[in-house]
DNA sequence: ATATCGGATGTTATATGTTATCATGCTTCT
DNA sequence: AGAAGCATGATAACATATAACATCCGATAT
């Protein structure tokens, strides 16, 4: 891969800007309406010269390290984030029928959960929060289930 | 050929009893104090004539499907489920440090969420609540963290 | 009894997901 | 220039999960 590679470190060391590969990968998330498995990531970035999974798994933990990208537990895919700033306690509402993740967001629940715990003396460092069912464009359609997941087959 | 509808099996048999490798394996999962991956399990399986993964996949499905077991999704892994009766919307708060797992249910945390996803017409059918962090034992203790994985080494 | 069906299992192979390791090269710091 | 740090590349291994197809068994219906 050619770097065009911006020469600008300039600002202090807080966080390097992201790698060209980092931010394609990043691109490619933001454009997908749906969580990406990294094998669908490494297929699409093949034709451009990424041809391994480490490189694709290297990615997208800067990606999360960096609060841009999350991790869905239960489908083993990954996602931009919509609202980078608070990357923490963050919720999924994913539709099994289309897809889509909704990525939500109450502090309500994040207390309650944290109260349960607290409760018990657990201390909590991270949640993980995914709720499956059908989106409300979904809903009243009929349940016969599709496919819900990318392919990677070249269209 | 599309059946012609099987006759009616009497009284829809509710449930039938569990087979020998899905009590076995119900077994291994109550006996150990923290989550069994498939493969664990189908390791100390082996020396019992059990030597192939879908066997070991398809017991874990009937005794989920009847809410004996629950599949943790952060760690690939498996566990017996305490309070067979509700199986729906149970979270866990999982020790990083020790590996334990803890089925916790708020009745609280379960509403706000239901509450959250009807809010914006999102209808769920099922939840992963994961909570991770260190419980009450381990809080006070070195946080430099131990294996808390099934290692798979003969005992 | 016999045909049949559903469920569970066995067997083999493969798909999918993830990580370790070692080598290389670029950027920046000194 | 040299050292440190980081991103990448390449290869391989490991871990997790499913597909496809064959067999077996027990329950039923005819």
């Amino acid at each position: 891969m050619p770097q065009p590679r911006p020469p600008l470190p300039a600002l202090a060391a807080p966080a390097r800007p992201l790698s060209a590969t980092q931010v394609r990968i990043l691109d490619l998330l933001s454009q997908a309406q749906r969580p990406l498995s990294a094998y669908d990531l490494l297929g699409k970035l093949r034709s451009e010269g990424v041809n391994a999974p480490p490189t694709v798994y290297r990615a997208l933990e800067r990606l999360m390290r960096e609060g841009l990208a999350h991790r869905i537990e239960s489908l083993n895919a990954f996602i931009a984030c919509n609202m980078p700033h608070h990357h923490d306690l963050a919720a999924f509402a994913i539709c099994d029928h289309c897809g889509t993740v909704a990525e939500v967001r109450d502090t309500d629940v994040e207390a309650r959960l944290g109260h349960v715990a607290a409760r018990s003396g657990f201390h909590v460092t991270k949640a993980t929060v995914e709720l499956h069912g059908h989106c409300a464009a979904c809903s009243g359609k009929a349940h016969g289930h599709a496919s819900a997941r990318e392919t990677g087959h070249t269209p």
